[in-house]
DNA sequence: ACACAACCTGACCAACCGGTCAAGAAAATT
DNA sequence: AATTTTCTTGACCGGTTGGTCAGGTTGTGT
């Protein structure tokens, strides 16, 4: 039966415990900060001892790598809907809808990179120096093509994406004031969809590519 | 001399202390967390005992809420530009402004407030559930009076402001990642100019009011 | 000059934290 | 079935943290 997939058993019970791990680390770090956040609390959530954590992670600082680094490969492979697009309302059309997905589905994640890159990236600086500058400096290549096309008006393309992300992430990073300002309820499908509607429109038109 | 505002001594150094305090707090806060922070930390920067933290102010809590509400006026203040403005392109403009030069000249204040939101607002719930929900059904009201009145395209007020915040609180709360991707130097005069105007280009283009 | 109140601070403490470890349980290998 | 390897866990530890406090100093009103 389960003969080509054989996880053997104990691969299997590693693979969850470590989902367990990371999530519950995802949870208790978004929601405490690092500093605030405890190896004890995290391992209540994950509901295992606390030296069990200590076993697949040696250390909390590499719990906490491991969940950023999890973050950044979804966040960056948002840009997918960024490329082969052959114009700006596409592209980008489709880069918001990307990323407001993302902010709904991880606003944990979304709240641990953020509060990484606040705090001065200690952990991951060097992502930000290597890979996220080729990814920028290749989107704003791509921009500019736009710009150089007449697709578009002419913007600086850093800023445009600083203000997509600026954006896009407000709603998982300050998901709670959102809520609060929604009357405490946590945004309904239709509010998710005027939001995704509105942001768009905006862009789109105000870089003259709608 | 000193005769009409007399500061008697201990009020001086009261005040002196204070802001002394409260500034290394700032600091300090926004760069490792409310649970990342220190009282001996910020004791150090402050140059003072950590006794005499203390003395000020009675915990850590106590010093933090102070911290944040201090922010959150300043927050508050900067909707000034945006009242009695006959249009939406001076009163949205102005308060871009207003609110990029907070981020320029208060970064770490923003990131505190950001960090707080972020963890849910454990000490500030009660302002966000007053004073920031009236303040944001007030503009709420302005926007739709200008929509109504056909001076802007008929986008939602509500979304539009989250884009105002997210935007320019971006240039403090992300700052780190923003330098990192500026070759790691801090904006010039000419950069913040570049990144003001970009923003309310496309912002006020977007939202048909220029 | 005196007395009182406000302010300052080194030394100290209980609580908690990240991390260790030894001893055992469970699974894989032979 | 025996042996080895991987995994599990309660108990423990040194170091740090927020907060206290007693005793001293400084400023203020009289």
């Amino acid at each position: 039966m389960t003969q080509d997939a054989r996880p053997s058993k104990r691969e299997e019970t590693r693979r969850e415990n470590e989902r367990l791990i990371l999530s519950a680390a995802e949870t208790v770090f978004a929601e405490a900060g690092f500093g605030g956040a405890t190896m004890q609390l995290i391992a209540d959530v994950a509901g295992l001892p606390k030296a069990n954590l200590h076993y697949y992670f040696t250390t909390k600082e590499e719990l906490y790598r491991r969940v950023v680094q999890d973050i950044f490969e979804i966040w960056l492979h948002a840009a997918d809907s960024f490329d082969n697009a052959p114009d700006p309302a596409t592209g980008i059309g489709a880069y918001i809808d990307a990323k407001m997905e993302i902010s709904r589905r991880h606003p944990n994640g979304s709240k641990v990179w953020a509060s990484e890159v606040m705090h001065g990236a200690p952990v991951i600086q060097d992502y930000l120096e290597n890979t996220l500058r080729d990814w920028t400096n290749g989107r704003i290549h791509v921009i500019q093509n736009w710009i150089d096309a007449g697709k578009m008006a002419p913007i600086s393309p850093r800023h445009l994406l600083y203000m997509l992300w600026a954006t896009t992430q407000h709603y998982a990073d300050f998901g709670h004031q959102v809520e609060t300002l929604n009357a405490g309820k946590p945004l309904s499908d239709a509010d998710w969809q005027l939001a995704k509607d509105n942001i768009k429109s905006i862009i789109l038109r105000g870089i003259g590519a709608s």
